[in-house]
DNA sequence: GCTTGCTATGCAACGAGGTGCATAGCAAGA
DNA sequence: TCTTGCTATGCACCTCGTTGCATAGCAAGC
């Protein structure tokens, strides 16, 4: 399971606590993985019990407290043992295609509404990626800069979302090219 | 839940057994949705029970009798009920992107290996549906044919996992050259 | 006759993930 | 003061998916 390895890597990057935790796998981490805050509390309950993570408690102003979650050797060494680890390719999960072969049985034209509201999430996304990169990444800087992997890593990552963003926008496009074919001649 | 829908689907393509269907989701369904044998058999003890297929015991010669399952004509009205209804873009799962991120803190070059071989297991798809896509849509055929729909349609799914895969071969090469200047000077 | 291997179906148990609900601190505005 | 809303944590329950195991028919080879 690598929502474990996830929280710990979300972790490395910054401590916090369960619930920032549930807003970056909103975000930036959930551009890869999603998890909602139920799964994130009961994973690092169970990594504190394994002692991968030290807790603090942390009192804060105008908000109610929180526990700050930060990776412990233990965690450290469970987290490059996963990474030296082979790992199977996922396998993917895709509703829409199904609904796209489904659709033969149906009426095609009547998904062109879907598959229209699939392309804008996409292109939102798309949007969205790119605005972060400008964000993060956006400046050449100056050459010869020494390599930070953390930087590079996260950006190399981003670039997969956004290629896969692109994709999905050229597919669904022939996707709607394609069924607008079956369009009934009203 | 989608893997009833996609076993309807599979059964209005062509009707099956439980066996006949785990191996299609092995291939032509698989390149989109994954299922186990005891998942299908289930879910199509449990549709069999709700009136969605029909089952006809089938003997044969040479192997163990089997079940052959159709859509009846409540399983019908289930997919299309499901094909009207909205779904949500698919959340991505990405272990690898995990992985990459997770590198930082540990050694970025050790990934290359794991990461070459991801690249092979896609390339191999790429070539395995490419293969597919001449084989069964390779002919164009003569222009001005009646359009089928269950064959467009399956071959725009068909050129999505095409896409895809070409997508995360050229993004995996990103990466390779990524990790590539983390590599020890050795 | 025995083993190997493919076809074909199924049970039992476990773990992962998701939904709904509950609690509580604190701020801001009606 | 009461409600609304965000921050913050957690329990209970249920479903989905996976793993391991079991059974059985039949063919082919040793």
């Amino acid at each position: 399971m690598a929502l474990d390895h996830a929280i710990l890597v979300s972790l490395l990057e910054k401590p916090g606590s369960g619930y920032e935790l549930a807003r970056r796998f909103e975000r930036s981490i959930g551009y890869f993985w999603t998890a909602t805050h139920q799964q994130i509390y009961r994973v690092l309950k169970r990594m504190e019990g394994d002692g991968w993570v030290d807790v603090r408690d942390v009192a804060q102003q105008g908000r109610p407290d929180k526990k700050e979650y930060s990776v412990a050797e233990a965690g450290r060494v469970a987290l490059s043992a996963w990474l030296a680890a082979p790992i199977e390719p996922e396998s993917v999960r895709h509703d829409l295609a199904v609904k796209i072969r489904g659709a033969a049985f149906d009426d095609p034209a009547s998904l062109i509404g879907e598959v229209r509201r699939h392309r804008q999430v996409h292109t939102e996304r798309l949007a969205h990626y790119l605005a972060g990169e400008k964000r993060d990444f956006g400046e050449p800087s100056d050459r010869d800069e020494p390599l930070h992997a953390e930087r590079e890593l996260q950006h190399v990552v981003l670039r997969g979302g956004i290629a896969y963003e692109r994709m999905m926008i050229t597919w669904l496009d022939d996707v709607l090219g394609t069924l607008a074919r079956f369009e009934t001649g009203r």
